[in-house]
RNA sequence: GCGUCCUUAGCUCAGUUGGAUAGAGCAACUGCCUUCUAAGCAGUGGGUCACUGGUUCGAAUCCAGUAGGACGUGCCA
């Protein structure tokens, strides 16, 4: 049980003891971490909540309140403000609290007591094009809550669904019939691919009706045509070796990677079972998705309003063509992960601008008979210096394996000024570990829901509130165990904590029980980062204030206790963050 | 037109869902490496939380309006 949590308890038996009948029915006492460490170590607001319809005067209640609970080996209680009830854990508190965690292989986070199915779909980048820095944020986010969700207890299923089926198809077919390099294919399969797709688009844009002929190809190729089923097989191949090597740089793993080419079967008769019960309508040649008319006209996600009048603004399923759209996948996408899967949670990691597009076929699944749990996990966009959205000065998106790259290379450089005498292979290692590391640090410590301006340097950044200055503590812990030289310790002897350094720290590390299931209420890696930040920085102050090695007796053995602590929380936090730490850099 | 999101320090951003004197990082300035890794620590300066009203014990946070911005709004994904 966390603190608050205990608190919270605490402080409820109180109020039903002071105020007897006139307690609100269900009423819960809540306890959270105090701003400033002036007003305790955790306050609630209880009284001040409770005052005014029990019509008494907060500061008197909090005062009987203070009596009620008293003082115990594990808090006193004070009042302040207005009616605010702080609480100071002791340090032998906290100190029992650091024996329990360094007993316990989940660092005191709790399992969830409702394990669910959740599906969670990220990263889906488009094959033939390399993914550029937009893909950043859906896979560094949606790898990172997989980890969260799966550590709290629940079984998670992680799918890539690859755009493998869509209509830059058209295009690629053509290009590699025309003007495909067959040397230059088999020197480096990606890069070929990604050159006759550029070409091709160019070519596009001066030839009149080349873009008509690129349709054509597309059709056969969904129509079933040997020859181009045969290219198009071979182009997913490829693209998926390219995406696979950049996964493994980031150590992403996916349970399944079920593109939009593999529910291509479904997705007629999904449209003619939709038309059939009557939730699907033709208009103007397409079949669509209507308003039911059953909800508030603002929140219909099939409505929207023009000059004062409510108009249709349906879900197409099927285009006048007879061609599928992406909506129409989707849907089919549902019914599979609900049925195949047993999925009761759906999470989308996926940006903000396709709001209306969730909305809308979730709202279309729920008709269709299933109430799952469906989340659009969005996220902002990322932009340019200019404030539009993110391109280099020739137009182009910056790839994203060219971010990694240049991640590596600027951690390597620092390195091998930090530390000339490290072996080469080790050099390169701990570089490739604190790149990657900056830059999944860099996004994820961002509130998901705001845009960002693109910055080499920030993301990059190798001081202040990064990945390295994370790593760096945990590295300054296991050089003090590397001076140990493997001695066992016993971590179950008796602790004490005197100095504020001290104290401090382990108040965060128990609050990381707390943290972590926090982060699932509104999907925010954020919150994590931000802790493990706070975490790091209180390790510093401790390891500057407070001599580890040259102490003595049980002073030295509880500070070794709060560096092993630390040390695992940082490595078991920053691995739910999907980063690893180096033993050295 | 309408909808969604956004506007916080010179810059880039947090802000635990309504709490006490609004916080970090970068940049600037002052100190600290014969002592466990200085990718570090200690400290200083920096604010009309876009603006105006409202709700209440209490508002950066909730509501209304104004200004500015991004995105979306029937056959791309």
């Amino acid at each position: 049980m966390t603190i608050p949590t205990i608190l919270a308890e605490k402080l409820t038996v109180a109020l039903k003891g002071v105020l007897g009948d006139s307690l609100p029915e269900g009423f819960q006492a809540t306890v959270s971490p105090s701003q400033d460490l002036r007003f305790g170590d955790y306050q609630s607001n209880a009284a001040m909540v409770l005052a005014k319809q029990c019509k008494t005067n907060p500061r008197a209640l909090a005062q009987q309140l203070v009596d009620t609970v008293g003082k115990d080996e594990m808090c006193s209680l004070e009042i302040a403000g207005p009616g605010f009830i702080n609480f100071r854990i002791s340090p032998d508190f906290y100190a029992s609290t650091l024996l329990s965690i360094l007993d316990d292989d989940r660092l005191g986070v709790n399992l969830t007591e409702q394990s669910k199915t959740i599906v969670i779909d990220f990263s889906a980048p488009n094959v033939a094009k390399p993914m550029h820095v937009g893909h950043i944020r859906s896979t560094i986010i949606g790898d990172a809550l997989s980890r969260i969700a799966r550590f709290v207890g629940h079984n998670v299923i992680t799918d890539n669904h690859i755009g493998d089926w869509g209509t830059q198809f058209g295009m690629i077919l053509w290009g590699w019939k025309n003007i495909l390099d067959q040397e230059a294919l088999a020197a480096n399969p990606i890069d070929e691919l990604l050159r006759v797709y550029k070409d091709v688009n160019i070519m596009c844009k001066e030839q009149e009706g080349l873009l008509d002929t690129c349709k054509v190809e597309l059709v056969k190729l969904q129509a079933g045509d040997p020859e181009n089923l045969a290219i198009w097989k071979q182009c997913v191949d490829v693209s998926k070796s390219g995406l696979s090597k950049i996964y493994e740089q980031l150590d992403i793993k996916f349970d399944f990677w079920l593109g939009e080419s593999f529910y291509n079967d479904a997705l007629a008769p999904l449209v003619d079972d939709m038309i059939a019960k009557g939730l699907a309508q033709e208009s103007d040649g397409a079949i669509c998705v209507f308003s039911d008319h059953s909800v508030p006209p603002q929140e219909d996600p099939f409505l929207v309003q023009e000059n004062g009048e409510w108009r249709n603004n349906p879900c197409i399923i099927r285009k006048a063509d007879g061609g599928f759209l992406y909506a129409t996948t989707d849907l089919a996408t549902l019914d599979y992960r609900i049925k195949e899967w047993q999925a009761d949670s759906i999470w989308y990691v996926v940006g903000a601008p396709q709001a209306l597009h969730f909305r809308q076929i979730f709202s279309a699944q729920r008709r269709r008979g299933s109430d799952g749990d469906f989340r659009h996990i969005a996220f902002g966009s990322i932009l340019g210096e200019d404030r539009r959205p993110f391109k280099t000065r020739s137009g182009d998106t910056v790839s994203l394996q060219d971010v990694l790259d240049e991640a590596i290379e600027r951690a390597a450089k620092v390195v091998a000024e930090k530390n000339p005498e490290m072996p080469e292979a080790e050099q390169s290692e701990v570089a490739r570990i604190v790149g990657i590391g900056a830059v999944k640090f860099a996004e994820l410590s961002q509130n998901r829901m705001t845009d960002y301006v693109f910055s080499w340097d920030k993301m990059l950044a190798l001081q202040g509130d990064t990945a390295p200055y994370l790593q760096n503590s945990y590295v300054r812990v296991r050089s003090i165990f590397r001076k140990l030289d493997g001695q066992d310790i016993d971590w179950t002897q008796a602790l004490e904590l005197n100095e504020d350094a001290e104290i401090n720290i382990v108040r965060l590390l128990a609050r990381y029980s707390e943290v972590v299931p926090m982060v699932l209420d509104d999907c925010r890696p954020n919150v994590l980062a931000s802790y493990l930040f706070d975490l790091a920085k209180a390790f510093h102050s401790f390891y500057e204030a407070c001599p580890v090695l040259k102490s003595e007796g049980k002073v030295r053995h509880s500070r070794l206790a709060i560096c092993e602590a630390t040390a695992r929380v940082l490595k078991h936090g920053m691995g739910l963050l999907g980063i690893q730490l180096p033993d050295k850099m």
